[in-house]
DNA sequence: AAGTATCGAATTTTT
DNA sequence: TTCGATACTT
């Protein structure tokens, strides 16, 4: 599958003339129109290496899209000749469904339009024996990483007390990151992990190609090392793309940067969008250098600078520019904008963080009521952003007490959930047997009796033989190596685990897809196994292996939120041919956006807010230490304090009209209390774009200047009453305001909960569990909960305990 | 092999 | 404080 001609065929363009013919006959370009000069520059400059700086809010999605739209209409390339990357899943969507919108019909015939991960797997799949790999290999989540990586450690006989696996598994990601394959890592980081580094690094790799499977990481790495290795290959698809367009560029590591520069080698028609001010992510091995050298690297380049900014007031873009103004190494952009001068950027400082909890949601309601001087805001229009998500522990429990809706963007994900991950260990080893790592995953899930030592006789059965550990297990059965209760436990998983993948062959493909891969799998048709869709399957799978009567025997409150997930999982198998379509779906694709109903509040970290917009954000926490937080500044000195400082940048900018930020001289920290100073960043606000608030308390606001004596003298205050006695004062004055001034909240509420509930009666909260009533007062009820403690809590999060399956 | 106790650790996480 | 992993007990 080397050939050219196939490649056209297998991507469905030649399938698809009509999006090019379409594009053939839109000889005006009316697009073109909509640009501003800057944006306009950006999409005409087709030719050459273009680096497009856009600022935040300066359309760049937009230039990116028009662009792209562009070169189609102009016949410069067709939709297959375009490599257009993106970093997520959803970038990539919004790109597709923007240009098909374009050109008014669905761009599907632009297959290589994507991440740079699934782009990666394409071509992997492709050229997998060059990599020492079959094309059906399996990408591994973080937990297989860790679990192969435990083993190697276990092995090599290394303390994993002192020397985490999770460590070693970071250390191999940053070179993989950085395009070192084993042989190639520095002798100077050789010494990494007890100078063991390198050698578990090779092992973990060897272990990799045994079982067929290639982490995150080696998606990127594999091909470079192609690439490299096999110029005839590379030429392929130098030749063919002939445009080259890049999303969030400056979030790019050292793999995916030679992946460019490599592709981009003969046409040299590469265009990178990013914003070094966005930089965030240089833990993860992003390299801001790569945008900052890039006139060096594509030489001839044309930086077009996206300055207008179409999201902000003034105020908040001033307060963003002078803040970012603090960093050395930037590329120089200033945003602007024609927008009305709004709200200034609003400061406040409070005592605690339990009271700063209190202030922001009690300023919610005002800001949604319209009070403020401005118009109301909807829920959905407000974001709390906060620097690390311990910090949202508090806004969860203010506002679960005072019945604020409010979701939490960017927690465990569905797919990455305990039992999601579980139930997707059982799918895929039915579909492919030889899968030891999911059936490490659940051979002991539910509880079959089967221990380290049964688990290890499997091993050693599966090794001595050469097979699969499921191969092994069969094996270790046949000798009787295997006693007790397991053993017939064990012996009905190996043989329900072969029914269940003789079902799977049932005749239920139909392969019309364009997307269609050819894995080598023959697809049979097998008799007298009764026909069932991959979706039954699916469910036969969780039920009769006892998984989902595990977890209706569990009686923790998370327990039926789990069942749900998992009745979730076999819906959504409906959006898929069947399983094995699905699993490779889910691999890459790990996101998944659950609507819910009715207008919330969103709260996430800054890193999770980045690309996202809202009318308020709310910055809490803004103090030295926690941010900028003091690890990222011990561990990584003054590039550390620049990062965060574009953490502080991307958090301003997020705001639309109104920006609030605010810090607090105490936080209760892993149980103990400390005080701590304003923020650094709180001193480059500009003063004459700020208003400094004065807390509604009778504490803690006595201060209130933005200059850093102020701060000082605030920082005086909270050690003279960082007694315990003020605290428990603090405390008890915090109860009494919390339950008279305020009864003015939703009445929608207010309606259907009141009257719902008894004293005594035992109830169920999502996230606190079982509990009893011991306390009624309007619609908050306070709770003893069985686990949590008592709790004051709004009615309408509670339902009856009946009401929850068992 | 499973349940219980204890100890230790606790930024950020696009794929 | 809470979570999680490990070690010890039954």
């Amino acid at each position: 599958m080397s050939s050219f001609d196939e490649m056209d065929a297998f991507e469905g363009a030649a399938q698809q003339p009509s999006l090019s013919a379409r594009a053939m006959a839109a000889r005006p370009m009316p697009y073109l129109d909509d640009l501003n000069p800057a944006q306009r520059e950006a999409v005409e400059m087709l030719d050459g290496p273009v680096l497009m700086l856009a600022g935040a809010g300066t359309g760049k999605t937009k230039a990116l899209t028009t662009r792209i739209v562009h070169l189609l209409n102009t016949h410069k390339a067709r939709p297959n000749e375009i490599l257009a990357v993106t970093f997520t899943n959803k970038a990539a969507r919004e790109m597709k469904n923007r240009v098909g919108r374009m050109l008014g019909q669905p761009a599907e015939g632009m297959p290589w339009l994507g991440t740079f991960h699934s782009i990666c797997v394409k071509l992997l799949r492709r050229h997998a024996e060059l990599a020492g790999l079959k094309s059906n290999f399996t990408i591994l989540d973080t937990d297989d990483q860790l679990r192969l990586i435990k083993q190697l450690v276990q092995a090599a006989g290394i303390d994993d007390k002192r020397w985490p696996a999770r460590l070693l598994l970071n250390v191999i990601d940053g070179w993989k990151n950085r395009a070192l394959t084993p042989g190639k890592v520095p002798a100077a980081d050789a010494g990494a992990y007890n100078n063991k580094g390198v050698e578990l690094y090779a092992q973990y790799q060897t272990r990799l190609k045994e079982l067929n499977a290639v982490d995150f990481g080696d998606l990127l790495l594999h091909v470079v090392t192609i690439f490299q290795a096999h110029p005839d290959v590379l030429e392929q698809y130098q030749r063919w793309f002939r445009y080259i367009m890049v999303d969030e560029y400056q979030d790019t590591n050292v793999a995916q940067y030679l992946w460019l520069r490599l592709l981009a080698g003969v046409h040299k028609n590469i265009c990178c969008v990013g914003d070094d001010d966005q930089s965030i992510y240089g833990w993860r091995g992003a390299e801001v250098g790569n945008i900052l050298r890039f006139e060096k690297d594509f030489p001839g380049a044309h930086v077009v600078r996206l300055e207008q900014n179409y999201r902000s007031t003034p105020h908040i873009l001033a307060a963003a520019s002078n803040v970012i103004r603090g960093n050395a190494d930037r590329l120089g952009k200033e945003l602007w904008t024609n927008a009305e001068e709004g709200e200034k950027v609003r400061l406040i400082g409070h005592w605690d963080g339990e009271e700063e909890a209190r202030w922001i949601g009690e300023e919610i309601d005002a800001v949604q009521g319209g009070t403020r001087g401005m118009r109301p805001f909807s829920l959905d229009d407000i974001a709390i952003l906060v620097r690390a998500s311990h910090q949202m522990r508090a806004f969860e429990d203010r506002f679960l007490t005072i019945g604020l809706p409010y979701k939490v963007i960017g927690g465990p994900r569905f797919y990455e959930r305990l039992e999601i991950r579980d139930a997707m260990a059982y799918f895929r080893l039915v579909t492919s047997p030889e899968d030891d790592l999911a059936f490490e995953r659940i051979v002991n899930t539910p509880k079959r009796g089967l221990g380290d030592k049964a688990q290890q006789t499997i091993q050693i059965a599966a090794r001595s033989s050469g097979v699969s550990l499921v191969e092994g297990a069969r094996i270790a059965l046949d000798q009787g190596l295997i006693k007790g209760k397991g053993a017939g436990a064990l012996r009905k998983l190996v043989e329900d685990l072969a029914r269940w993948r003789a079902m799977t062959r049932g005749p239920v493909v139909e392969a019309n897809d364009d997307e269609v891969i050819d894995d080598g799998g023959e697809p049979q048709l097998a008799f007298g196994q009764p026909e069932v869709s991959h979706i039954e399957l699916a469910q036969i799978i969780l039920d009769e292996s006892g998984y989902t009567t595990m977890w209706q025997n569990t009686k923790t409150p998370e327990a039926p939120g789990r069942l749900e997930n998992l009745k979730e999982l076999v819906n959504q198998l409906d959006n898929f041919e069947n399983l094995q379509g699905f699993l490779e779906h889910v691999s890459l694709v790990m996101d998944n956006e659950q609507e819910s109903d009715g207008a919330k509040v969103s709260i996430m970290t800054l890193h999770a807010a980045k690309g996202l917009e809202f009318p308020a954000v709310f910055l809490p926490g803004w103090e030295d230490g926690l941010f900028p937080s003091q690890r990222s500044m011990d561990e990584s000195g003054l590039k550390g304090l620049e990062e965060e400082r574009r953490l502080a940048y991307v958090g301003i900018t997020r705001a639309e009209e109104l920006c609030t930020i605010s810090f607090a001289a105490n936080r209760r920290v892993f149980g103990q209390w400390q005080n701590s100073m304003p923020s650094r960043f709180v001193d480059e606000l500009p003063e004459n774009h700020v208003d400094v608030l004065t807390p509604s308390g009778l504490y803690g606001g006595g201060a209130g200047g933005v200059s850093s004596q102020g701060i000082e003298t605030r920082a005086a205050e909270a050690n003279v009453y960082n007694s315990p006695g003020w605290k428990r004062l603090q405390a008890r004055q915090g109860q009494r305001g919390l339950s008279q001034p305020k009864e003015s909240r939703n009445t929608v509420i207010d309606l259907n909960a009141v009257s719902s509930f008894t004293l005594g009666e035992r109830v169920f909260h999502q996230k606190f569990g079982y509990g009893a009533v011991i306390g009624i007062e309007g619609d908050k009820l306070e709770i003893e909960f069985e686990k949590a403690g008592t709790k004051k809590v709004v009615a309408k999060f509670l339902s009856a305990s009946d009401d929850v399956p068992f």
